[in-house]
DNA sequence: GTCCAGGATCGGA
DNA sequence: TCCGATCATGGA
């Protein structure tokens, strides 16, 4: 826990720290004491919401700046993202209504791609462990890591160099089954320069998904996921087996919402709102 | 024991 | 091009 540190308390209108951060984007934020805790861009931090007012303690200004505002999308007009989608899908006004304090983060696409790799064909509580134990084992300390209550939320996600050095073997003793496979070689082409992420940042959307694609281990929905959250390509819209029934029971035919410039937006409003609200749940 | 999870790959039709 | 089997793992 953050003690006699600093902090900043900034402004964010509709965003939820808590709904954004436990809404299957990200895997490395925990609820604790009240607060969201966790490390992104080498950086451990700790947020508390009271309404509007987000505090965020171990940052300062400066660096709210320069790092969080970014990364929780704090200068997108979410209300008006959500006039849009709805104008143009009026089924969607419950979920978007539902899950509006969601945004998408924009983070790190080395970190984002690894951790759809690790979760093709797999669940949440269990991707968040095995990414837990890759950090805790290979990752930096993060600043003000040490504060951090958990060990690995105080760490970086480890570089790509980091990871190449880890034999697949090893990758499989932390939980990643066949997909270690796909993780080490994911990491030796981005050393190697086979692979190249920059490439990709800067790619149209349509080549980027290619380029994605062909690395081995990354199909469309890894593709898809690694682009809207970690590429800030708002338009991509990941479709995994939640999303897929909810199409198929609540949006049949809607060209208009999987095509539009905020497609990702409206697709985490569903993913939120199926997930809170399916039965078994 | 079976089923499922923010799926992708592979071989065969 | 499309389809089914298969892939590791742990919780329900």
């Amino acid at each position: 826990m953050i003690t006699n540190s600093k902090s900043v308390a900034v402004k964010c209108g509709g965003f939820s720290a808590k709904a954004t951060l436990t809404s299957g984007q990200c895997f490395r934020w925990s609820e604790r004491g009240g607060r969201m805790c966790g490390t992104a861009f080498g950086r451990y931090i700790e947020l508390e919401q009271d309404g509007e007012y987000l505090t965020i303690f171990g940052s300062d200004e400066d660096e709210y700046e320069k790092v969080w505002r970014s990364y929780f999308d704090m200068d997108s007009d979410y209300a008006a993202i959500r006039d849009e989608l709805v104008e143009a899908e009026p089924r969607l006004a419950q979920a978007a209504q539902y899950a509006s304090g969601v945004h998408i983060l924009a983070q790190e696409p080395w970190e984002t791609l690894c951790s759809f790799v690790i979760s093709q064909n797999n669940n949440i509580p269990r991707i968040r462990g095995i990414i837990a134990r890759l950090c805790l084992n290979y990752g930096e300390t993060a600043l003000r890591g040490e504060c951090a209550e958990d060990e690995a939320e105080g760490r970086a996600f480890p570089s790509a160099e980091r990871l190449a050095s880890i034999s697949e073997d090893k990758l499989r003793e932390f939980g990643c089954g066949y997909r270690a496979e796909y993780l080490a070689g994911l990491a030796r082409g981005v050393c190697d320069g086979s692979i190249d992420l920059d490439a990709v940042r800067q790619a149209p959307v349509e080549e980027a998904r290619e380029l994605l694609r062909r690395i081995k281990g990354v199909g469309p929905k890894v593709a898809e996921c690694a682009l809207l959250y970690g590429f800030g390509r708002l338009e991509c819209f990941p479709v995994d087996v939640w999303i897929k029934r909810a199409m198929e029971r609540d949006f049949k035919d809607c060209e208009n919402l999987i095509r539009g410039k905020n497609a990702g937006v409206a697709q985490q409003y569903i993913y939120e709102y199926i997930r809170h609200t399916a039965q078994h749940n």
